[in-house]
DNA sequence: GCGGAAGTACCTGGT
DNA sequence: GTACTTCCGC
């Protein structure tokens, strides 16, 4: 435990509420709240803690959330709660370190904590992230080992490829769903608590037929998890889910906190709600903040419902047996972000939304322009007026770091990209294609998860096989003999390569004997690994220098965590942004032009931001098919247009290269403005074209001379 | 059984 | 453009 948390206990119990002006301090920081928030930030504490209703905040965009909660927090230390029994969920890694320097920020002031010593909440990170926590904690009682290893996307894939190859199901003469659709199918399965055949009838119809095979193919992909010792992402719920249903422990863990506060409540799936409602049933300090027009995660089970539902879930126990308690609500209406035009714009937008909590956002910001709705010729045009205007609003004073570019899908921002290099704009993007998607850190991080693990054969599998003469096959006789053997180390030592591999086994065999040595202390793990690594990438890729960068960035980035576990968990967890074959990260006290997916941009705001290809086929996107994936792509919009503080541009290519098609192909199609911004709308815009209509020619008369052009061209022949 | 070559089907969003 | 499969020579 860290010596803030310890600093912060023993203040907080041994300062009495009224003690050494903490009091006043307190009222200070509620007095800068509206009453709503207020509202939502007394709630059950205090003078009010015979309240014991669990609250419901509903949050409109830019509407103070983040603060309320983070009031929330610091009140609820301040009044005596202790940090470490403050569980704090959200669903993604930038809200949850968003989240924790808000509060840490908040709990300071009111504390009255020196500011070089934001105070840390220990129990606050995401809903997987504290799942891994608590499973490794508990290993033992649920027959996990607690040296277990997560999978990611790419490693959970690979392994249900694995095994959909093993039970027959992969040759093409099938039209068996791939890996990925197969995995799809199970997360869905897992996270929406519905059953297969659900599942498969409402979101993946064209694999109804292939049910029986599905059910057979999960069974062998959970047994091979197990055997393995790993988790994937959905385990780490779903695990937690399970242990938490049990009663003894479902009481254990839950009564470890006193109060459970939950962000971005809209993006929570079945599974969530079922780990919520187990660790408090009725309610009592569970607090969990939403805003049902901002929930864009359904396609990864996420459902609006949970917010709905959540008032009439809890009961709570009386001399008479339990009564079920409604949840408080609180709504929060007042928007402190945008200008009024921009707002207008936005709710426009989401009022035509089929279903949704009847919800005005308003404010008092002075009025300003309207926001721009930019027709340009096509994509490379739309990247040129976007670099022109950040570097406009850079002129006029804006910092970069306070201007976005936001794209539905990571790779709209190509050409623009390209464009900012050109200019050496600085940028640091957000979503798409991760470092530890290239193979080469995959191969490196492979090895040390073998070292974690003997038993998670998808990691065994890949590093084996970087050793020339040793293919599948042999591979597969590897793993099957550590599998049987009670000291998998053993079998290693003991097995007898293929003659054409005999000299790289043994160098491998040495080095994994190295990894496994329990003395050995981390960082120096990744010394081996890349001893034994950097020859087999220089033979397997051409560019093998471009990559030595990557591999050595994240032996750099190992030192920063304290044990290989650590280092793995934290990692496939939290995956660093992007890999270093572009111009790099610009250091961090640099200025930088954010790029990021919408998805990603999720509670962050700026002062200037526009949106890329807000056209049909990329906003909705052409593969939302069905009203209900649709809607989601208006809440998309919705969502990017509220990120805006003082200037919003959205911009409306005309001419759009169709993207997947044959080298030097060149179709393309002529897209229309979203159907979200209907002609009845546009008033409500600016309208911009760029570049302008080009001013007639004057007529150049041609001169007077003429030459015979063609004779020369036949008598150059002769 | 391995490894390279050739052919083919895919392509969002994030933990 | 990539990832995956099949094919073929060693």
């Amino acid at each position: 435990m860290d010596g803030h948390t310890v600093q912060l206990l023993s203040m907080s119990t041994l300062a009495a509420p009224a003690a050494n002006g903490q009091a006043e301090r307190l009222a200070a920081a509620l007095a800068t709240l509206n009453d709503q928030q207020r509202a939502a930030v007394e709630h059950g504490v205090g003078l009010l803690a015979d309240d014991h209703r669990p609250l419901l905040v509903i949050a409109g965009a830019g509407s103070g959330k983040t603060a309320t909660l983070a009031h929330r927090v610091a009140h609820l230390i301040a009044q005596g709660a202790d940090p470490q029994r403050l569980l704090l969920l959200t669903f993604s890694r930038r809200a949850a370190q968003e989240m924790s320097r808000r509060a840490g920020h908040v709990l300071a002031r009111v504390l009255g904590l020196k500011s070089g010593s934001p105070p840390e909440l220990p129990w606050a990170g995401t809903f997987h992230g504290i799942g891994a926590r608590l499973l490794r904690q508990y290993a033992t009682q649920i027959g996990l080992q607690e040296n277990f290893t997560i999978h990611d996307r790419g490693d959970a894939e690979d392994l249900m490829g694995l095994v959909r190859h093993q039970l027959g199901l992969s040759s093409s003469n099938r039209r068996f769903p791939q890996k990925g659709t197969c995995l799809s199918i199970y997360s869905r399965v897992v996270n929406t608590r519905a059953s297969l055949a659900e599942v498969v009838g409402e979101a993946f119809p064209w694999c109804g037929e292939w049910e029986p095979e599905l059910k057979r193919l999960f069974g062998a992909y959970v047994d091979a998890k197990q055997q393995q010792q790993v988790l994937d992402y959905d385990d780490l719920l779903l695990y937690w889910a399970e242990m938490v249903a049990d009663p003894v422990l479902g009481r254990a863990v839950g009564e470890r906190f006193d109060h459970v506060l939950v962000d971005e409540y809209q993006d929570t799936n079945r599974l969530q709600s079922a780990i919520l409602l187990a660790l408090k049933p009725d309610g009592r300090g569970l607090a969990v903040v939403g805003d049902d027009a901002q929930s864009i995660y359904s396609f990864r089970g996420a459902t609006v419902r949970n917010i709905l539902d959540f008032p009439g879930q809890f009961a709570q126990a009386t001399p008479a047996g339990p009564v079920p308690v409604s949840a408080r609500v609180v709504t929060l209406e007042r928007n402190y972000r945008s200008t009024p035009p921009i707002l207008d714009v936005s709710n426009a937008v989401i009022a035509a939304s089929a279903e949704r909590h009847a919800k005005t956002l308003w404010t008092d910001r002075p009025s300003a322009g309207r926001p721009q709705l930019v027709l340009v010729p096509d994509e490379a045009h739309q990247a040129c007026w976007v670099a022109d205007r950040v570097l406009a609003h850079r002129e006029g004073g804006l910092a970069l770091k306070s201007q976005a570019v936001l794209f539905r899908t990571s790779t709209h921002s190509a050409p623009l990209e390209l464009e900012l290099a050109r200019r050496n704009i600085p940028f640091v993007k957000y979503g798409g294609l991760k470092f530890l998607e290239a193979s080469h850190v995959k191969d490196m991080l492979a090895v040390l998860r073998f070292a974690q693990n003997p038993r998670g054969r998808m990691a065994g599998f890949r590093v084996t096989q970087l050793i020339p003469g040793i293919g599948p096959a042999t591979a597969t006789r590897l793993l099957d003999a550590m599998d049987q053997a009670a000291d998998p180390q053993a079998a290693v030592r003991d097995f007898v390569p293929p003659a054409t591999a005999q000299v790289e086994w043994a160098r491998f065999a040495q080095s994994y004997e190295a990894l496994r040595q329990p003395a050995l202390a981390w960082p120096a793990d990744m010394d081996l690994v890349l001893r034994w690594y950097l020859p087999h990438l220089e033979r397997l890729h051409d560019d093998a220098d471009l990559r030595r960068g990557d591999v050595e960035q994240l032996a750099r980035l190992a030192a920063g965590y304290g044990s290989r576990e650590r280092f793995l968990t934290e990692l496939t967890l939290d995956p660093p942004e992007a890999t270093s074959d572009r111009p790099g990260p610009p250091l961090l006290d640099e200025d930088y032009l954010i790029l990021s997916t919408i998805h990603s941009a999720k509670g962050q705001e700026w002062t200037s931001v526009h949106v890329l290809n807000v056209v049909d086929g990329c906003l909705p996107a052409d593969v939302a098919h069905g009203a209900h994936a649709l809607e989601e792509e208006r809440r998309l919009l919705y969502v990017a247009m509220t990120r805006a503080r003082d200037h919003l541009h959205l911009l409306v290519p005309q001419r759009f290269y169709v993207t997947q098609q044959a080298a030097r192909g060149d179709r393309h199609l002529y897209a229309g403005r979203t159907r979200f911004i209907p002609a009845s709308d546009v008033h409500r815009f600016e309208q911009v074209t760029w570049p302008p209509p080009p001013p007639r020619a004057p007529a150049v008369p041609p001169p007077a001379a003429t030459i015979d052009l063609l004779s020369r061209m036949r008598a150059s022949w002769k």
